[in-house]
DNA sequence: CAATCATATGCGTTAATATTCATATGTGTT
DNA sequence: AACACATATGAATATTAACGCATATGATTG
């Protein structure tokens, strides 16, 4: 039916990835946990966003996988459950930087 | 001042292209694309999207550099200027796919 | 078990983004 | 030059998502 060239599989899984990816504070939470596991009060403190929006954020990171709650008495510490999505990040950054290049050049 | 694990380098940039591909239309359209050069008319039959609304996410891709239009009489022919943003495209849908088994599998 | 700290959640507001409609521009054809 | 086709654009609307406030929940400490 469809004359592609090229299948990017389940747009929709692969959109709502990006879509988590896209919001620059939520960006800004990944990052800032790395690979560690950091409780929340962490997070506000080195993102400088407030407590409510922390919390919205990492709940849609939650739900979608991308970070992992765990309990450890009175605080809560997120980490990545798989790091390799910093690693894909990184090759994103890097295309970026390549791909200035490339338009600067052109 | 700030006490981050892992460097993400400018979020910003990240993010902003990360807006462009979470866009499931703007998605279909890179994919429709692959590796060819085809006219807008192609894009329109082969998304079923409003010729409008793949205009408008066209001019986005072209702005950020992503697609490239190139003129052949009537027709304007868009393509990838860098492919290696497929590949990207297909390390992230192969990494969601590994994820969704983990969380599965947990 | 009251008080306090860490985090989450419901709700209303606001900002950002996508979509459509009508129309404009640019190109080839007769 | 008039017409038909391909694509782009401006304005209006619709949809979606972020943010803050107030408050709730769950855990720890005295």
């Amino acid at each position: 039916m469809n004359i592609n060239a090229y299948d990017c599989g389940s747009v929709k899984h692969l959109s709502t990835l990006f879509k988590l990816l896209a919001e620059p504070n939520r960006l800004k939470i990944l990052c800032s946990l790395g690979l560690e596991c950091r409780p929340v009060s962490d997070i506000i403190e080195s993102t400088e966003l407030s407590q409510t929006n922390v919390s919205f954020h990492l709940r849609a990171l939650r739900e979608a996988g991308l970070v992992k709650p765990e309990r450890k008495g009175a605080f809560i510490y997120y980490c990545l459950p798989d790091p390799e999505l910093l690693r894909l990040l990184g090759d994103f950054r890097h295309w970026l930087e390549e791909h200035q290049k490339e338009k600067t050049l052109a």
